[in-house]
DNA sequence: ATCGGTCCTTGACTTAAGTCAAAGACGTTC
DNA sequence: GAACGTCTTTGACTTAAGTCAAGGACCGAT
């Protein structure tokens, strides 16, 4: 027979946002947490449907998108184990504003929105947290917005291999999503990249095997990225 | 001979961040603003910058923007007296995520981070309303790559027309910016919307006397907005 | 009033990227 | 291993929007 009261504040400590937090504090928050799982392709919640409260990722994988009218989707991130989503709308008191739906099947823990506000009232630590968290998260959406705006694809491409490569400049990057995911990613459509993938192939740039590109030429895809990138 | 210490503080209750906080709270804050007047058309800071604090505007307006390499601009935000900018850097500890410049002469109180995040550490109740600050903003950011990735131009302008004619339906929006720089803030050049706001006149759509734009049919607008928004 | 500047508009052209359609690859299931 | 479905690639075409360049409007200053 197991203790289900530990073993679950255990696994909030490894939410990144609760890290830090004193044994007494992450208690409580266990003590609020709702866990659902969710089968793969679930929608989770829908734009514009009223924010009772964020969720936090155990396992799985969660997609958060827009939808134009005619059915192309943006996908604004994909969050991962140890994330939190939805809690815009818990600072708000509006609706979500966008769709999310398990990419994968996953076990979330979800928070509701009045006991989670008390608890951070209280609390300007767990609130120091949140508030890291919202400033990355919009620190992203800045250079999305300039990516969309002031990049055609291939500097977005190329910004986004780059930045998958990572800091320790791996030559090869293993995308973990379809290359349909990938160009809903990027703001254009599969054929697009697909045509800009085999350019850059064509050009020396990188190599793609499936779902693994190679990078060739770092430096010329960091100049793409950065100027404007056209690829003759 | 007049008391600064109180004036002061009083202006800092404008700033809606700290409306409802309570009087030494305020008194504190009054403590580490340091004033500022920027001339207009002046940067204010750069993107990378490191991030020493952030700025609420007590007169005039600033614009956040973003460069491409060639020199066109997007602007991500326009703040006037009241709002507070640059506090994604105070939270995330790196570098200012984009230019900031004077867009008119301005008067700005600067709040160091070190010295702020030590009041908001005890303090939760000035964490929530700088959790409500970021959400909202998050939110806008939120429609705003949908536009960019999901819309035309139209559809951004028209989306915005309806935006500033507001929920009183206003007749007329009286554009306090340049077209040039309504252009910059939809993700566009002068040129494009010049020729979109022409053919919405010729539509029947709108009709624009220099800075001033009446809305003609409405429901038109909407439907551009919400649907893809072809005008032939 | 006239000059000079900036902003705005218009036209002709170019181009990136989306649409539509079809064929190829891949993996899964029976 | 054949058949199905989904994802990916390719080709031909269309189109929205950007570039370049030239006028025109507007405004403040002389």
């Amino acid at each position: 027979m197991d203790k289900p009261a530990i073993d679950r504040t255990d696994r909030l400590s490894l939410i990144p946002l609760f890290a830090g937090l004193p044994r007494p504090h992450l208690e409580a928050l266990t003590g609020i947490a709702v866990p659902r799982t969710v089968p793969a392709g679930r929608r989770i919640f829908s734009e514009g449907e009223e924010g009772r409260g964020f969720y936090a990722i155990l396992t799985g994988r969660v997609k958060i998108f827009k939808l134009s009218p005619e059915g192309k989707e943006q996908i604004l991130h994909l969050f991962s184990p140890g994330e939190i989503f939805g809690e815009v709308a818990v600072f708000t008191g509006q609706g979500y504003p966008a769709h999310a739906a398990a990419e994968r099947a996953c076990s979330l823990l979800f928070f509701p929105r009045e006991a989670f506000v008390g608890l951070i009232r209280g609390d300007a630590s767990l609130a120091l947290g949140m508030l890291a968290v919202l400033s990355v998260r919009l620190r992203r959406f800045t250079r999305m917005v300039e990516d969309l705006s002031l990049k055609e694809v291939p500097g977005r491409l190329a910004a986004h291999l780059l930045y998958r490569s990572g800091a320790e400049k791996k030559e090869v990057v293993e995308l973990d999503l379809s290359k349909t995911q990938l160009a809903a990613l990027l703001g254009t459509i599969p054929e697009t990249l697909s045509r800009i993938l085999t350019r850059m192939g064509r050009r020396g740039l990188i190599r793609t095997q499936g779902s693994r590109i190679a990078i060739l030429d770092r430096a010329g895809l960091e100049t793409i990225a950065s100027e404007g990138g056209k690829l003759p």
